[in-house]
DNA sequence: GCACTAATCGGAACCATTCCCAGTTTGTGC
DNA sequence: GCACAAACTGGGAATGGTTCCGATTAGTGC
């Protein structure tokens, strides 16, 4: 998914990078941010965004943007699944069993030139299970 | 997914539940505002707001939250599946042949309790296709 | 009609993200 | 190293979808 040509590896481009390969959280832009500012303590969040947004178009970082949710970013660009804790969103990458059977959805596209798709699981982790709250906590349930 | 016990069926409440009905758009809720106020000119968008969420809490609407764009909403509770335009944003229902496929999904769920996932395709719809663009014009791309 | 509650209105507040711009850094050609 | 243009940056304001809040209205049981 390398998009344009390759952009200038700058410092806090570096720092963003680093942040996101050395940790499995799929943090938040500030959460980044924040992290990035341990190492260039003058890095303003503007930078931060601009850059979390250059690193994706080219293929570099992937974005995770859910339902309503703070987006995430994931320094993992080789494909692979997640799921959303419904309580406190945090986000962790699962193991599909049977991915080949994603590749033969065939649907009628109406005409639409189909690029790919998402999925996405949601439920609850172990930290808040036995929470089985059925009103809200936080995350606005199935989203799609 | 119906959740909590009924709620009052008032005016606005019907009003949303015909625009859905009569719509297969999948409107924002600014979209489901407009329409609303054909009939009840009086309405507030916080009203909108409030009750598409109720509605939605019920199970009578279905609200569809996709990556970073402005969220939607459908009248039709039948499971099925959505694709985006990335271009224009516009949303419609697809058929995935295989669906059943989607069940023998097996997961290492990491701890979590799965409750279920999202599945949604992304491309160029008719009107804008023969546009392939790499830059960016509007969506945000694959999102997930 | 009266009391009590739920629903609504209108507008302010919220907040993640984007935008703007003056100043700085970087790359390039000499 | 020097000059110049292009790319990048910090800081702070703007944006825009959504939520929140105080005041008002409509409904319900008596
Ligand atoms: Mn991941
Ligand atoms: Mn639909
Ligand atoms: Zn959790
Ligand atoms: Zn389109």
């Amino acid at each position: 998914m390398s998009n344009g040509q390759a952009i200038r590896m700058t410092e806090s481009r570096k720092a963003i990078l680093s942040v996101l390969g050395r940790t499995r959280a799929h943090p938040t832009a500030d959460e980044v941010y924040s992290m990035v500012r341990e190492d260039l303590p003058k890095v303003s969040l503007g930078t931060v965004y601009r850059n979390l947004d250059l690193l994706a178009k080219q293929g570099l970082i992937r974005t995770l943007a859910s339902a309503g949710e703070q987006r995430r970013y994931d320094g993992m660009v080789d494909d692979h699944h997640h799921i959303r804790c419904e309580v406190c969103g945090r986000m962790d990458d699962i193991e599909v069993g049977n991915a080949e059977l994603l590749d033969e959805l065939i649907i009628d596209g109406r005409g639409y030139d189909v690029h790919g798709y998402t999925l996405c699981f949601s439920g609850v982790c172990r930290e808040y299970a036995g929470n089985g709250k059925s009103h809200e906590q936080n995350g606005k349930g199935q989203g799609e």
